[in-house]
Formats: C-alpha cells, structure tokens, sequence
DNA sequence: CCGCAGCCGTGACACCTGTCATGGTCCGGT
DNA sequence: ACCGGACCATGACAGGTGTCACGGCTGCGG
C-alpha cells in the first residue's frame, strides 16, 4: 500500500489532459503517472504504470471511457474507474455504472471537488455527480430496441432512408418502420429530431 | 509594465477552467486573475481585474467566445483575445480573427504551448494553429447568406418546415427554398445532412 | 403446445420535401 | 437608368417520408 493514489489520465484533448495532471498535482497524496489520448490504450498503460484510479473522459477515438472502463474491470479488477465527462446524459451515467465504473462526475464541478472524487473511489465508494442521479432515475431505462439504435445512429448523418437502409443492410421498409417506432418512443415527429433526442439522452 | 502577464479564463467547465488556471500557474510570468463561466461577463471581469490577456472558450452560455472577443476589442483596446477550443472550425477561425482575436488555439495542441501562445498574443503578435490555417484558406469564405444560415440553424433541432417557418416568421414555401439552396451550396441531399455539414464547417 | 414479443418484410395511403419556374420588392454598383 | 443580387412568396410536380395494416419468422416462458 503506497501512501500516494497513482492516477492514469485518459482525454483526447492534450490541453485539458495536461491542465488536469497540473492539477492534480497540486495536491500532495495523489500522483498522476500515465497520460493517455485514446480508449484503447488505456488497458496497457494501466497494467505497466499500476494505476490505481483511472479517470477517462468519453468522447476519445479508439474506444469511449465506458468501453475502456469495462475493459479495465475486465482485465485489472483491482483498478478502479472514474468518468468524467462534459455533460450529463442520462444513459451514459447507467451504462456507464453497469459497465463498471465507480463514479461519474461531470466537467462542471468545482476543480477541488475532482481530487476528493478520485479519494473516494480509491476507498471503494461510488461517486456519482448528485445533479445527475434524479436525472437518471426519471428518464429511466433505454427504451429503444438494438435495430432502433442502429437505424438512428446511421440516421444521425442525415442521409435519406435508401441510404441507411444500404448501411444496415436492411429493407427500405423495414427502417422506416424502426424509424416510425423511435420516432414514436421519443415523442417527435421526424427521424431527425428523434435522432437528435436519443442523442441528447444517451440512447445511442 | 508589470512584469507578470495577467490573464483572464473564460470557460463554461469549472473543471476545465480550474485545471488551466492549475497549468497556468505553473509558469512564474502568468498570473490568472480572474475566472468567468460566461461569456456575457467577460468584458466586465476584464476590467475590473485589469487583465492583459483573455483566454475564451467558443462555447459558452451568456455570449459565446467569439462575440466576447469583439466585446474586448470594442470595450478595451489595450486586451488581447486567445481563443481556445475543442475543434477546429475553419468557419470560427475566419469569424474569430475578424472579430478582432488575436490568437486561435485548438485544445489538441500540448499543454506546455499554451503558455507560449499567450506569450505571442501579449507581445502583440497573432498566434494561429497552423493545422487550421491551411485547412481555413482551402474551404474558404462561408457562402451561405445570412437568411440561409438563419433557416439552417433553426433546422438543426430537427423539425419540419412549417416548425422553421413559424421560428423564422416566413412562408413554409421560401424556408424550402432557402433550404434547397443550402442544400446544394453544401453538396448534400436533405436539410438534416446540410445543417450537420454546415455545422461542422462553422457556416453556422 | 400456445401465446407473446421482437424482428423483418410488403403494400398502400396521406402528407411532407426538394426542386423548379415565375414574379415581385428592395438595395448597391455601373 | 439599368443591371445584378439577395430576399420573399406562390404554385406545381416528382419523389421521399411517416403511418398503418398485414403476414411470416424466431426464440422464450407458461
């Protein structure tokens, strides 16, 4: 057991990335000893840097903080994972917790409030970003099926039906009718606003 | 001519803008003294804190960076502007130096040029990223006109035109038409596909 | 076995969209 | 005065879209 809490920092953006290593560096009992900018290399630059937290944005290319907080169960049950993100959305923070995360906080929080975050979490508690917790609860669980996600994920681009139809390799009908169906889980009234508010939910 | 520079930070994340000031402090010639979460409050928090340099974020509520930027230029000649963001927009580039910043960052470069680049923008010398000032000058000028950008913008929630029309107080007839138009100045083929392209150029 | 839910497909229908032609007004430049 | 461009509007048309009804398929639990 070393006195200091080792922190792996995973965010694409190596602006905020080196800003949040300056910051953490401030305080006394925690040390960040791995930087990383993809999801995919988190696993790896855990194991040989033993890491005892992770904090891992989402939004990375490779593989999102929740895929690569999976994996880090998966693979280091010992480590323990922290999203932090920009804004909340309702079904990142449940899948995020099922995919086994320990906490989830939002880039809105005061900066000394992230270094008691990753404290707690070290513990073995569950951090998650209060303003997000009711949130969560009301919305619910996603009610969209796996065809529905797949349709409205290629119909946020934009394209017409043939082409999504192409993507999925589905009939024209067929995406239509999963279209009509989230259309109607979502409480619009085009593909493109349902798009837009799965988006927004996390439903995708 | 004291001989430290002061800045200011403007960033709706209170994480993020605690993290930078973290980074900024690290350099014994900055010194952040005043913190803003809106883009509305910048030009006041400028003056009364005397800052020399402000470090703007584009997205922000209240006024987003760009606007602040010509706030400061209008409001305090003597401040220099540094806009930092997540990505690079070639349209908000071309917007932002018009509107009288004198520097252009993307939060992808290095935690350690920051500082560097706040440097260049206090001596009065503009600092552009270079991998958008080349991507900038190969799109070009934006070539929407202003009714078009106004439509567009309005279409990217995702409604149908009678919904645009009634935002826009138009005709449903000449919102298709703008709409058509936008449509062939961005190569696309629907209204969702040219407000996500319009988008991501920084048309909007 | 049966019922049920999710998935895939077809067909039909009303409506919405994207395109085009046409015509009008209001500028700013030549 | 003339022209060009941006703006607004209308009408018409082909094609895309959203909705519904129907049928068939699979897998799961009673």
């Amino acid at each position: 057991m070393s006195t200091t809490i080792r922190v792996l920092l995973a965010d694409d953006q190596a602006l905020v990335r080196g800003a949040l290593a300056a910051l953490l560096a401030l305080e006394s009992d925690l040390e960040v000893v791995a930087e990383v900018g993809r999801g995919d290399e988190v696993v790896e630059r855990a194991r040989e840097s033993r890491a005892d937290v992770c904090l891992l944005d989402i939004e990375m290319p490779g593989a999102d903080g929740i895929t690569a907080a999976a994996a880090v169960r998966d693979a280091l049950p010992g480590v323990r994972t922290l999203i932090v993100t920009t804004f909340g959305r309702p079904g990142y923070l449940r899948r995020a917790l099922e995919g086994g995360a320990s906490g989830f906080v939002v880039k809105d929080t005061p900066a000394r409030q992230l270094a008691e975050a990753v404290r707690r979490v070290h513990a073995g508690l569950r951090v998650v970003d209060p303003s997000l917790a009711t949130e969560s609860l009301v919305d619910g669980a996603n009610p969209l099926t796996e065809r529905e996600r797949e349709v409205l994920t290629v119909a946020l681009a934009g394209g017409t039906v043939a082409a999504i139809a192409a993507v999925v390799h589905l009939s024209a009908g067929t995406v239509r009718n999963h279209l009509s169906s989230a259309i109607g889980k979502t409480g619009t009234s085009t593909r493109a606003e349902a798009a837009r508010v799965a988006q927004e939910r996390g439903w995708l």
